[in-house]
DNA sequence: GTCACTTTGCC
DNA sequence: GCAAAGTGA
């Protein structure tokens, strides 16, 4: 009798560079490709489950393309909806891309749990990352805490090249007989204007950076040979947009990183790029060593710093998540990321520092914001990267570096195109910058008073 | 214990 | 150029 396994996917929308599905696929298994729209994350934000709609619509096409069978969809609790689908479609076993996240180890956990006790197993093969998440160590063996050393490291661990295309897979999913699919529901109203989305519009957007010799400057030269230059310029198209499809798995970072190898794109482009990727593994290692840090400091001796409450604060939370805070650079970064889901680094940088040392609020609430608003958001990503902004993070360095919005307006949007393409008002500041960094450094002072 | 280093920003 | 403290080797 032929085996049969379930391959379900979850931040892992591709058929290329998939090694879960290669495992799933061997000694000609039967494959039944599942993804369940699992009720936790009805209440996500509206932006970034329309994209995922997107990208399920894309890898069912693909899928239909290569095997004439679709994409199995279930709504549900997965740990009651996979072992209902293994017992309904008798599979062997599940195979999975391993998912470190919080909520995605427990998730499993309790799946694999279920499973186990109907002599079934959950298979977990492969990860969202270059190199998975423990891996990196020091000499001790405890994990890094900053990210250069981490870098260096990393830099040295050999990461598993690109898998081929499964084309002997023998996929059998919705179409077939006897296997149904509950189908997509709505698309959820994103509110803004989406990229396209799937494996193939991740990789002609990845080809367009790497190979155009177009740099969005003019010099001849490829968008990665020009990232040192022009990446932190929100005003042009300076870096790869392809977080989104990092978040979902249309691209894997093993099919970048070997492509950068092959391209010749020269040390100091591939460099650069390159450690945008090292960034994204070490913030998922350090949410997987301390889970708890996706919502709490990382350094509690932090805990006890003065923060603004009560309706004063919600009054100038408001005004920041409105892109209403008189600061040029500020508003057309939140407007930014209204209008698309999706905002510049540079900006994203700025913007949260804005939100803890010019109005003294939470850096939870503009991380909760992000995630709700961003087509990336990536729980490690963003919340680390909340952290290091907000100085209570993977940083040596000190919370006492803050960020001059007007500063870095003039030094990273000079011409003023990228704040005159989201801002036609006069600035009203809503705040004296000068007055509040030195108000958020004595909050500092006080907090870390012996 | 020492010493280099910090997605650096500010002045 | 300076500030400035914790990490990592």
């Amino acid at each position: 009798m032929t085996k049969r396994a379930i391959m379900w996917f979850r931040r892992d929308l591709r058929l290329g560079d998939h090694p879960a599905i290669l495992a799933a696929a061997s000694d000609g298994t039967e494959v039944v490709p599942v993804f369940v729209i699992d009720t936790k994350f009805d209440g996500a934000g509206a932006p970034r489950r329309a994209l995922l709609h997107d990208c399920l619509v894309s890898l069912d096409k693909s899928l239909r393309e290569a095997s004439g069978t679709g994409l199995v969809i279930r709504r549900g609790d997965p740990t009651h909806v996979i072992p209902m689908l293994v017992e309904e479609l008798n599979a062997g076993s599940v195979v999975v891309s391993r998912d470190y996240s919080p909520y995605g180890r427990t998730r499993d956990a309790a799946v694999a749990d279920v499973l186990a006790a109907g002599g079934r197993s959950l298979r977990g093969v492969g990860s969202p990352y270059a190199v998975d998440p423990g891996t990196v160590r020091k000499g001790d063996g405890n994990p890094y805490a900053v990210f250069t050393p981490f870098s260096k490291m990393w830099r040295r661990t050999d990461w598993h090249g690109p898998h081929p295309w499964p084309s002997d897979a023998q996929w059998i999913g919705a179409g077939s007989a006897g296997i149904e699919s509950d189908g997509l529901p709505d698309r959820p109203d994103p509110g803004c204007e989406l990229p396209d989305a799937g494996e193939s519009a991740a990789l002609d957007r990845w080809r367009c950076f790497i190979d155009s010799t177009g740099a969005a400057d003019g010099t001849m030269r490829s968008g990665v040979e020009a990232y040192d230059d022009l990446r932190d310029r929100p005003a042009l198209t300076g870096t790869s947009h392809l977080s989104p499809d990092l978040k979902w798995g249309t691209i894997h970072p093993r099919t970048l990183l070997a492509d950068l190898d092959a391209s010749g794109a020269g040390a100091r482009g591939h460099t650069v790029f390159s450690s945008e990727l090292a960034w994204r593994d070490f913030y998922a290692d350090v949410l997987f060593h301390q889970p708890q840090t996706a919502w709490q400091n990382l350094n509690s001796k932090l805990d006890n710093i003065e923060l603004d409450t009560g309706a004063a604060a919600e009054e100038k939370f408001a005004k920041w998540c409105a892109g209403q805070t008189g600061f040029g650079i500020v508003d057309a970064g939140m407007r930014q990321l209204l209008a698309t889901g999706w905002m510049h680094n540079r900006v994203r940088m700025i913007a949260a520092s804005f939100l803890v040392k010019d109005l003294h609020l939470p850096w939870q609430w503009g991380a909760r914001w992000f995630m709700e608003q961003l087509i990336d958001g990536d729980l490690a990503s963003n919340n680390h990267g909340w952290q290091w902004a907000a100085g209570t993070g993977t940083d040596a360095a000190p919370y006492f570096r803050v960020f001059n919005p007007t500063l870095q307006q003039d030094r990273y949007d000079a011409s003023g195109d990228f704040v005159g393409r989201w801002v036609d008002e006069p600035a009203m500041q809503m705040v004296d910058h000068r007055a509040e960094r030195d108000e958020a450094l004595r909050r500092l002072k006080e907090a870390t008073r012996k």
